[in-house]
This record gives structure tokens, sequence and C-alpha cells, in this order.
DNA sequence: CTTGACTCTATAGTTACTATATGTTTTATA
DNA sequence: TATAAAACATATAGTAACTATAGAGTCAAG
């Protein structure tokens, strides 16, 4: 299948698809003669993998190791997992900060006191402290 | 005060802070005859409001807009309020993104079984579905 | 044989900074 | 007073993960 078709039933855009294989996440796919890039069945579940990995917010970086990892059966999935690990402090590290962000931000609308000026305000005033 | 002053006082970087007045965020402080720039306190505080707001994830653009209104103390303090509730949105609905990647990627590290190889490693399998 | 849809590459823009290179000014020391 | 070090100046490039655009080539249908 051609890139537009790719793109469609894996629902990438083309130019991520592309940036995908610049940056070596994807293997340089076949060309047809006319230098369009040719799609297998195995680059599309290798894009999903990619597609899965990116909806945990798994960098790319580390997207790509893990496809090298994939591709040695035999080792150990220990980096695997720590991989995986990494990635659970680091969501749970960002949900603490954002727990914290909405209280504030909950606490500030609060004080508003809408259909006043911004002169009394509540929450310029909580900003300036 | 200079700028290596300021940034120390504030916990801002220095390039942090020329960056702020060349997005029009800082305005332009005074210079010494040697073309240093001389900050007072005044510079001071609006500094740390924009320290205060960036602490609440809000965009620049945003942070531009509060200061804009700021000035303007006789202005109904509708638009704050607006933007604090969009931000408010905002963190929620990253929140509920992020409990979903906690407990997915929980998941996927119990399924782990550690010690095994990558070729039965629940995580590689789970990616892959 | 031409039109329109699709594809190609290369490049710039996004956000909020951080880092670097190169040059000038000030301050401290010899 | 000479000089060296620290602080400052501007300009530019890099970061992450894309998205958007420009300008050109390819292909199928009418």
């Amino acid at each position: 299948m051609k890139i537009g078709e790719l793109s469609k039933t894996s629902g990438c855009s083309i130019q991520t698809i592309r940036y995908y294989e610049k940056e070596g996440l994807l293997a340089d796919p076949e060309r047809s003669e006319g230098n369009f890039r040719l799609y297998s069945n195995k680059a599309m579940k290798e894009l999903e993998f990619i597609k899965h990995c990116r909806s945990l917010d798994i960098p790319l970086a580390n997207i790509k190791r893990l496809i090298e990892l994939k591709n040695k059966p035999e080792e150990s999935c220990l980096s695997v997992n720590i991989l995986i690990e990494q990635q659970l402090t680091l969501v749970n590290k960002r949900m603490k900060e954002l727990k914290a962000l909405k209280k504030e931000l909950q606490q500030m609308a609060s004080t508003c006191g809408s259909g006043s000026t911004i002169e009394t305000c509540g929450i310029i005033k909580s900003l300036d402290s």
C-alpha cells in the first residue's frame, strides 16, 4: 500500500510516518518505479507498535530502544521492564504535579468573585503573591 | 540590580529573563552606560508574577494576556476568570489521560514476569496488541 | 492530453526554554 | 596601572515530536 492508505488505516498523518522513517523508527520502505513508498502489512504492524507506545507517552528514543529489544527475542526482558517502570515513575510524578496545579487553580477560580473588576479580582491577587 | 542578581533572587536563568523580554512579557529594562540591563523592584515583581503563572503551566501567550489585563484595573475580570477556567479544564483533561496511562503501564509492568526473555515478555506482547 | 489527486523532498514553524560562540564591560588582583 | 577573571551583551542553534508549506514529480481517469 502507499503512504496515503497507511496513513488512513493507521491514523498517523503522512508527515508523521515520514518523520518516523527519518528518525529510524520505521524501516525504509520499498519504492515504486515512480519513487512512491510501498508498505507491507509488517510495516503497518510496526507503525501500530509505535502508535501504541506513543499513546503511553513513551518518548521516541525509548520506542527506538524497545524496537531494538523486540528484535532480540532471546535476550533478557529486564531492560524492557526498567523502561516501563521509568515511564510509570514519570507519569506518577506528573500526576502529583497536576494535582497540585488543580488545587491551586480551583482555589483561584473560587476567589474571582466574577462580575467585579480586575482591580478587585481575587485571581490576579493570588497570582501576584 | 543587574541581570545576574535578578536571576539569582528570582530563580529564573539569565537566558530565560532575556527570553521573556524578547517575547514582550517583561518590559525593556533601563540600561547602564555600558549597555547592561538594570532592573527595579517592580521588574522583579513582574518576573515573580510570570514565574507563578508558569508554575501553574499557563502558557506564555496567556500570561501575556493576563499582564495586559492586570494593567486595566477598571475592566471586568471576566476574561481573567475564563482564562483560569480554561487552564483548569486543560489540567483536568491531562489528569484523566495520565490516569489511563498509569493503569495501562501498571498492568503491563505486572505481566513482565521478569527474569524471562524478551520473546516471552508480557510487556512486549501487550505493546504489540 | 490534460486535470486532479497523490506523492516526493526540503525547509520552516511550534513551545519554552537551554546552550553555545563571540565580543564587550566591569571588577578584582598583582 | 596593567591585566585577568567575571559578568554581561547579541546572535544563533538545539531540544521533542510533530505540523505546515513550497515547489516539483507521478499516476489514473476522462
